[in-house]
DNA sequence: TATAATAAGTTTGCGCTGTAAACATATCGT
DNA sequence: ACGATATGTTTACAGCGCAAACTTATTATA
């Protein structure tokens, strides 16, 4: 993803549009392993700038993480879309793909995945398009949910509540996963995992699936 | 907690045992709400030596950090063990109150918590006494799931497999509250929290509590 | 079309950090 | 008593975030 000449943001500068080139290159050197050490002059060398340009487009370097996270929060977002539209039309099914593609995504960035969840930038009230990105990530989910609750298959509580009981349940294994909390006796590999990430599906499944409130 | 003089570390030196007053001096840094961002000078400064003289008791900043974060990891242990004692002999009050210690814990310390789970120092491999002190923290879940399992009350997949799906969902929900994706919109306070741990223990409850193996 | 205003990028500089190396001193084993 | 070793200090250096002053390209306006 080089610099893109798309309708929305800048014109044309200098560099072309340096603050996505910026976060792009971001994305990169995250995915390199360069850890969550990431700093300001790496970035911008990676891009070819001196190394304060980055302060003509982010405040500071809080808020070029910011908007990595955002973007990385996209991503996965993109991916979990990409993957539930191709399952059966069933809560279970969409939970499961929604676990399995979060999970993925977390192992296979897990530096990233660090980043998007390590706070101090989560100032989403300040930043709306990370709101957007959060509903945006959600929106199957909650869909699948309300579909469900309608069909008196799980229960009637908030759907805002259920959801952030899945996510809570999903993020808290993937953040054990990259954080290496996890594994290490058992049969390590993807097959563990899996199994798993089945585990905590049929938790959820089961823990949600009755006719009354919680 | 100053510089103890216990039978177990280190003899009197110069300093008394400079390691364990650096974890200290470390962990007071972070509840004064100095973030994440602690450094080794700071720390030095504070207990009142040179800015080098971590380094005859920590190889680098990784290493004071992993320290400080396994102590933390077993004052969670404490507060766990001493509340997991007063309730009743079931599964669901002894989850309960796994979950709500946990909780008030992350919420009381969120910047430990985050470096207590913020990865790289997760060299637990290596690191024989974060093994431990892991141990020691999920010792009375592990004790009265066992118990449970024997009782018929909930499944009887391998215990390892159930601590981590409770821990995953426990530990999940404790991180999006520390890192302020949770709440914002809710009641607030401590009363929309101590709903939301009733909901996600009734959910692994009832999510478990079946007689064939998940 | 010339030119002032402004946006984008650069250079320089400061204080801070982590850590390596050389040095100093207290403690302990012999 | 004394050398070895553990502990702490001083000095030094490169890299970082960021502020300020400067330069250059773009845009708006006359």
């Amino acid at each position: 993803m080089p610099k893109s000449d798309q309708p929305k943001p800048k014109k044309q500068y200098h560099h072309g549009n340096l603050r996505q080139a910026l976060i792009d290159a971001g994305l990169e050197l995250i995915a390199e392993g360069h850890g969550a050490q990431i700093d300001l002059r790496k970035v911008a060398r990676k891009v070819g700038v001196s190394h304060t340009a980055p302060y003509r487009h982010f405040a500071d370097r809080n808020e070029l993480m910011a908007a990595i996270a955002e973007e990385g929060l996209r991503n996965l977002a993109d991916k979990v879309h990409r993957k539930i539209e191709t399952v059966p039309d069933d809560f279970l099914s969409k939970l499961e793909a929604f676990a399995r593609e979060y999970v993925e995504f977390a192992i296979a960035h897990p530096q990233l995945m660090r980043e998007m969840f390590s706070g101090i930038n989560t100032d989403y009230d300040a930043h709306p398009t990370l709101r957007q990105a959060l509903l945006y990530l959600f929106e199957p989910l909650v869909s699948t949910l309300k579909q469900s609750q309608a069909a008196d298959e799980i229960a009637k509580t908030e759907y805002v509540h259920l959801t952030l009981i899945i996510w809570s349940m999903i993020h808290g294994f993937s953040a054990l996963v990259v954080e290496n909390y996890v594994i290490r006796k058992s049969l390590q590999g993807t097959e563990a995992i899996d199994n798993m990430v089945h585990l905590c599906v049929q938790t959820l499944y089961h823990g949600l699936a009755r006719k009354d409130t919680l």
